[in-house]
DNA sequence: CTGTTAGCGCGTTCAG
DNA sequence: CTGAACGCGCTAACAG
């Protein structure tokens, strides 16, 4: 192993020099510097993030903290998403990332959690699928003992961000669309798990554009859950000319309850997935990049690294019409 | 920040004897090994893994590798179980596991790899999705620089093991109770990429269940590709009274040629993966459980930390008939 | 602007 | 069986 005693010598100066120049500290000569950076490369140095982390106290070593809806395809691919978009923008930002399951950590308390991170060298937090079940996870963010990046979820403090779309104004424009493609004048909204965070803004955007058009609204809640949304179809959509979703996954329960009645209704969707199986239909949805979002998270968290205060970010989001054609592979 | 020294101090003892009791040394007497433990306890010490990886050169840190082939759901939720299974085993394993997607070092030579992984304290990998074309992944392999885990490759070394189901042997099970359960005489065989590790495998114990049931075989290559799998099936299906899948996703694209087709042939597939907008179908697959699988390969990884020699190690399978209805959530 | 030095928290000889 | 002392690779004052 090279180290940066090496590079040191070879560059003909001291270690704290070359530590210098590797954090790019100021007052270090553009000499020196351009030899330091010689020797790195000759050596193809490259330096020790454990040693770093030790002797620092203060690195960029985060969690990523996920919740693992297991069981649920359409999930699987989010999670994935955000884990993938989170890791990559992780090692372009030089910030380490270890990713952790809330299963594995939501038997312990705020403390315990909070030791056992800090053993890690963990002064990060970036949490995905965080619900208001989690009271422990409130408290940790509360005592704001790490910089947090939070998704989907909109607690803000000194440092904890929020990264998410604009929910309300999404549902409103998804909405919108199908109910003016179709000339809908009522409409069934099947809403996700009440008092969720992102359900909230969903059912507002709902709504607002209910009262804009004038539309006859029913509102049902579908937990999130595919079989609810198809009970829920099953019962409301006859008498209803458009059935909007506050997920995809719902929108398939619906849209199979409305095949399976063979009746044809527009159904709208929210989150943008890929749907296999769902041949020769086609639905709008919300397009969330789950991977960009998650990128967006990391950049936020390294604003907080750098001083900056926690603060609420929307992501951008596109309307899509997703088809079969889509999944094959 | 709590350390060993606290530990040290309010035990009474000097701080290498901490260390002692908290790695099983021996030589340490049963009444200190008590003290030192009612004061870890007390003081809720956990200790710092960023500084034991410094200090110990040797310590359990490995990197999961995992090879996403994003844009199928099947693959999504395999993927992630695979991350799910080994992060979990890790934490109780006691040892750390940072996950890097392939995309983000498939770009750098083997020594490139091996140096960025070096920097990162990482001692040991596991490799999940590794394909015959991954040459540089091959060469970090032969290298024996870390302690590897391979899964579905068999490439065992003295500090590289393998874990996979027995592919072979699964594949002659699940078909011949297909086979027998309809009573077929003449097979399709759709095969996964052509000399890939486990295609190869998969083809070989259909081959010998055709030779002993005295079957009449045709083997058409699906490369694990669900559109391919449909094309074939649309082709020769017709003609063959059962359809053998060597992956459920190509098993998925017969299953709708067939469909469309409308005709009716007993399909098997190779996964045990939840299947989505599946209506009123089922079929036999071999299920493998991708969490154990990856519990397994770190269970394999702790082995080879430990000083014992790479090995293949099979893993359970079992068979199971799906249905529509075990999606429904 | 550059070099010296003291730790970070822990593992590991090696005397006692 | 126990403890003092050194060092892992690096950062961060502090002198020069």
């Amino acid at each position: 192993m090279i180290s940066i005693r090496d590079v040191a010598e070879r560059a003909g100066v001291a270690i704290s020099t070359v530590s210098k120049v590797l954090n790019n500290y100021p007052y270090v000569s553009e000499d020196t510097k351009r030899r330091v950076r010689d020797a790195i490369h000759e050596l193809n140095y490259i330096p020790n993030t454990i040693a770093a982390a030790l002797s620092s106290k203060q690195t960029a070593r985060a969690a990523l903290l996920i919740n693992l809806n297991t069981g649920t395809q359409v999930i699987d691919e989010i999670t994935l998403q955000y884990i993938h978009g989170a890791l990559s923008a992780a090692r372009e930002a030089d910030i380490e990332i270890i990713t952790i399951f809330l299963s594995m950590i939501n038997h312990m308390t705020p403390e315990e959690i909070t030791r056992y991170l800090q053993s890690q060298g963990i002064s990060g937090l970036i949490i995905c699928g965080m619900t208001k079940d989690d009271k422990y996870l409130k408290q940790l963010i509360d005592s704001r003992v790490f910089k947090t990046v939070l998704v989907d979820v909109p607690l803000v403090n000194e440092n904890t961000s929020t990264v998410w779309v604009n929910n309300a104004q999404a549902q409103y424009d998804v909405a919108k669309k199908t109910v003016l493609e179709n000339k809908s004048r009522s409409v069934l909204y099947i809403e996700g798990k009440r008092n969720g965070y992102v359900s909230d803004e969903r059912l507002r955007g709902m709504k607002r554009l209910a009262e804009e058009l004038k539309l006859k609204l029913l509102v049902r809640n579908g937990e999130f859950s595919e079989l609810k949304a198809r009970e829920i179809a099953f019962r409301y959509a006859k008498n209803r000319d458009a059935v909007v979703c506050a997920s995809d996954l719902m929108a398939i329960g619906a849209m199979n309850a409305l095949i399976e009645m063979d009746i044809f209704r527009p159904v709208c969707g929210f989150d943008g997935i890929t749907l296999m199986g769902y041949v020769g239909k086609q639905m709008n949805t919300v397009r969330q990049d789950f991977y960009n979002i998650a990128s967006t998270a990391v950049a936020e968290l390294k604003l907080l690294y750098e001083g900056n205060e926690g603060r609420n970010v929307y992501t951008k989001h596109e309307l899509v019409k997703l088809y079969y054609k889509d999944v094959i592979v």
